[in-house]
DNA sequence: CCCTGTTAAC
């Protein structure tokens, strides 16, 4: 039944995350495909264009704007149109929110070869929503026009668009890649990079880097670049770098907006410093500035980590008076704020109340109930809720499927979880670390070990290091159930990462991999980790290797094992021997040994010499007799200093 | 004419 069980769900499973699998992340380095030169592009017809009288244009533009086939209508008064004129046609279309429209008009200037660097990046910022992030760098790397392709404003909006899809590090390099080919950054570049910096791991250190560079390229900070970077010290917990910033801003003479309160409003949330967040409001309004809904919800989510319930509750209904609570997130934070605090009853009347009032959802507030009742061990009420957003949302994304997928793993609804997986994968929603998390937790639960394991693969090659815990505890179910590569596997993982690793592991799967005869395996752990290894399974180890391990490797185990400090005692060298014996064309690698032992002062005991002696006939009598003969010369110096 | 900064969920 198990068994049964795992292989519908190992099928299901790799099924979920096909799409993930192959998409590929396109190269920054991509050659350009050569276009052919297009005939608009003779002077010829550009002095012709530049010729029509003006009104004749003007109605051009028109047809364009209203166009509904706007091909046929391009096709027709397209080249009459002057660069400019098709930009701003861009321009109106973004506006208007035509999607279809821009891509079909860029297109056709491209292929015409009437277009700037403002076509590309107003094409980029009105369709940063629909491209993906591989699109807009082959689009990038496909620009012919040198002066376009280092041209601050396009290489702002690619890389403004990547940082907006997630794309980071894909920026970054980017960003390294045009300065080499020319772009001078502006503060422009600086501000969304340092922006791009508050949701990456360690965003902190790469804002300060780009911070560094900004003013080694002698440009100076100015509100934006103070804005983004209060925004990264905020979202890293780091108030008093905040503060630093935020005097710092002052005393060059920038006066805070609102932005910059937020942030650092922001930065005293982490720690819930309501006192210094009342103060900021207080100094905010004596600057004649007025709290904004983002400041108030702010202030509410400083008072929810603080513990002020109350003083939250008060404040919510004051953001409903002022109808700054028409969308739900300040319910959000309140919400989370009183799950966190234990309160998950509490949170489930905000919520109950929301739903009543009809406030504005996208589905957030069912995310964190959801994951609020997961906490809570309410299984349940998780599921019966994330049952309820399927029916009442269209919208997913990686977060709330995180969230019902631990609802339904906890629940033990296995239908449910599948099918979550299944719709993950027809929406191209890539898992992230926490689904590998909660999906390998779960298939070690049902003790569905090797799904676990596959899971975890997935997860590793996908650059997601999973936790020791984790790695520890399917090692030693993998172990416990004869999977014993799959938990080298898995203990591999572990050490390649960049995490920290128990010491008792390395011993722990050296007896896994003892267990499962994968002696060379172990030889590797035992060699690279001798030092946590105890005598005992040392002991175990060593005779396990002499009994049935490569035999071109048995001299090289004797050196370890004698340098890390083991007294190789009569029986291992007894078994060695033996495994020479057995194969006599190996007969140097017995010699090596036996010239080695008397160096290190180890001695053949009697019945191995006569073992050996017995069979002289196989190695060459007079070479045995003389290398036995060595030992016995060195045996007494070497006995005494034992 | 084009590019930048603030609030919520695992």
């Amino acid at each position: 039944m198990k068994k049964k069980k795992m292989e519908i769900t190992a099928v299901a499973f790799s099924m979920a995350f096909r799409h993930s699998s192959i998409s590929a992340s396109a190269s920054i380095t991509e050659p350009p495909t050569p276009t052919p030169p297009s005939p608009s592009q003779t002077k010829k017809s550009i002095k012709f264009v530049n010729s029509k009288p003006f009104s004749a244009r003007k109605s051009a533009k028109l047809q364009l704007h209203r166009a509904s086939d706007l091909n046929s209508v391009l096709s027709k008064v397209g080249k009459t149109l002057t660069v400019k004129e098709l930009n701003s046609t861009l321009h109106h279309f973004g506006n208007s929110n035509k999607f279809n429209h821009i891509s079909q008009l860029f297109l056709w200037m491209q292929e015409n070869k009437k277009l700037d660097v403002y076509s590309y990046s107003n094409y980029i910022k009105f369709m940063a929503n629909k491209l993906d992030a591989s699109t807009v760098l082959k689009l990038y790397n496909n620009i012919q026009d040198e002066s376009a392709k280092d041209n601050v404003y396009v290489c702002n909006s690619v890389l403004s668009c990547l940082i907006k899809k997630g794309k980071f590090d894909t920026a970054i390099k980017l960003f390294h890649q045009m300065k080499q080919d020319g772009l001078v950054p502006d503060l422009v570049t600086y501000s969304m990079l340092i922006a791009g910096c508050v949701k990456v791991k360690d965003g902190y250190s790469k804002a300060l880097q780009l911070i560094q560079e900004l003013q080694d390229n002698k440009l100076r900070m100015d509100n934006v670049i103070y804005g983004a970077i209060l925004a990264v010290c905020a979202s890293n917990g780091k108030w008093e770098e905040a503060e630093h910033y935020f005097n710092g801003m002052k005393n060059e003479g920038h006066s805070p907006n609102v932005y910059h309160y937020s942030s650092l409003l922001n930065a005293y949330s982490a720690s819930g410093n309501f006192k210094k967040a009342d103060s900021l409001i207080q100094d905010m309004k004596s600057e004649g500035l007025v709290p904004n809904k983002v400041i108030l919800t702010t202030l509410l989510k400083v008072y929810v980590r603080g513990g002020l319930l109350e003083k939250s509750r008060e404040l919510l209904t004051k953001l409903e008076s002022l109808s700054y609570a028409e969308d739900e997130m300040p319910y959000c934070v309140l919400m989370d704020g009183l799950a966190k605090a234990g309160q998950v009853h509490e949170a489930k009347i905000v919520f109950d109340e929301m739903m009543k009032k009809h406030v504005r959802s996208d589905g957030y507030a069912h995310s964190i109930m959801i994951s609020a009742f997961c906490r809570a061990k309410l299984f349940e009420e998780a599921k019966q809720l994330a049952k309820n957003f399927q029916t009442t949302f269209n919208k997913y994304d990686v977060v709330i499927m995180n969230s019902m997928l631990c609802a339904f793993c906890r629940a033990g609804e296995m239908e449910s979880v599948m099918e979550t997986l299944r719709k993950m994968d027809e929406l191209a929603i890539s898992p992230d670390y926490n689904t590998f998390n909660i999906l390998i937790k779960y298939f070690c639960r049902q003790n569905m070990y090797l799904l676990a394991y596959q899971t975890m693969e997935d997860m590793h090659s996908k650059g997601y290091q999973p936790v020791e815990e984790l790695c520890s505890s399917l090692i030693y179910h993998l172990g416990q159930a004869n999977a014993y590569s799959e938990a080298f596997s898995v203990y591999n993982m572990l050490k390649y990462s960049k995490r920290t690793i128990r010491k008792t592991l390395h011993e722990k799967i050296l007896h896994i991999l003892l267990a499962g005869k994968l002696l060379k395996d172990a030889y590797v752990v035992f060699k690279d980790n001798a030092t946590f290894i105890s005598g005992h399974t040392t002991k175990k180890f060593a005779s396990a290797f002499m009994k049935l391990g490569n035999i071109n490797l048995i001299n090289d185990v004797m050196k370890t094992l004698h340098n890390c400090g083991y007294k190789i005692d009569q029986d291992l060298f007894e078994m060695a021997v033996t495994r020479y014996l057995g194969q006599p064309e190996k007969k140097d690698l017995l010699l090596h040994l036996l010239q080695w032992m008397p160096g290190q002062g180890y001695v053949v005991d009697p019945s191995t010499r006569n073992l050996i002696l017995k069979n002289s006939h196989l190695f060459g009598r007079q070479l045995i007799a003389e290398v036995l003969s060595k030992q016995r010369v060195s045996l007494k110096p070497k006995n005494l200093t034992r």
